[in-house]
DNA sequence: GTCTATATACCGATAGAC
DNA sequence: GTCTATCGGTATATAGAC
């Protein structure tokens, strides 16, 4: 082996136990065995279990943060919002994995010591998709535009449609969503 | 003490600190020290710490298996769409606790050894409220309407809105997308 | 970079007195 | 119904050889 990859493999493994069976429940004993390797190597290049899956957390929610950046220098229109929208289900189908686990592990990943945390991109996200002054009904159309995505991406997959179709709908309620949101 | 209760307040304080840090990292030590008493205690009201989430889970689930039953043998019209998007909000309201849990805490609750999972009641719930031939963008307006109403009961409750009315809007959403999702 | 071996701590669970 | 005491297991993490 030392094919120098090896902390790159960690992570790919580490998350997907992770996002299986959640991070408390995920050995490092685990981990290690599936890779053929021991606990002790694993410590030679993460300090702590804890540092594997903030690595893994701040390589793939770097998409995520350029697009608030993006977002934040953006004109308020509607077109605008559309935009985001479709980067984000991007960013959703790019880290998938991730972001299923960041999904379903909402209590574990909350007391982790990370920047920001899901809860706060996603707020910050919002800012970006509603306005302030809107009324009521307005600003949980777009939130609800945004959990679409995440429920189109995470939730249902077990049918037997055309995934990319399924994707191209999931999109398009969203991006109703966010048009009724924005008139109002 | 000797109240009688105790079992009660077990599930109580165990269900506000799984919700909180999530069930692994909640110990038993930590449930017994809050209600001043010991581990052992504990095992005598409940058999296993698994035991205790069970206990807590079907008491709560009750009202949502209530809601499917009675979902069972209605006529699939649109107001019976209505009627079980106002009647689970009312669930998800009643058992607030126990739904933030079992969002947050997926990946735990789906190794629970529980007769139906929360993402098996979903399904469950879709079956209502969807038409299997219509088109997919209707059918993720279904899965839309009920994840409008999670997102808008637990996810939403930090800006400085007055809830109910902000219950009331996310209601009034959910209500749009189902109708129409019927309609197409 | 990876190994064996081990330190240290906490966990869930049980036994048995009161 | 609650206690003290403890068992057996596993977890994270480290020391030091190779």
């Amino acid at each position: 082996m030392a094919r120098g990859n090896t902390r790159q493999r960690i992570q790919d493994v580490a998350l997907e136990l992770f996002a299986e069976q959640g991070y408390e429940k995920t050995s490092l004993r685990e981990i290690a065995e599936r890779l053929d390797v021991t606990k002790a190597a694993l410590y030679y290049h993460f300090k702590t279990k804890e540092d594997i899956i903030i690595g893994i957390f701040q390589d793939l929610t770097r998409p995520m943060d350029e697009l608030l950046a993006w977002a934040a220098e953006q004109p308020r229109t509607l077109e605008t919002k559309r935009e985001i929208l479709r980067r984000y289900q991007l960013c959703l189908l790019a880290a998938a994995p991730l972001f299923r686990f960041m999904h379903e592990n909402q209590a574990t990943v909350r007391e982790l010591s990370i920047g920001l945390t899901f809860k706060e991109r996603l707020l910050a996200l919002y800012e970006y998709l509603q306005d302030p002054e809107a009324p009521t009904k307005a600003r949980v159309r777009a939130m609800s535009s945004v959990f679409t995505l995440h429920a189109g991406t995470f939730f249902l997959q077990n049918d037997e449609d055309d995934p990319e179709e399924k994707q191209e709908a999931v999109l398009e309620v969203a991006l109703d969503l966010i048009e009724q949101a924005h008139r109002a």
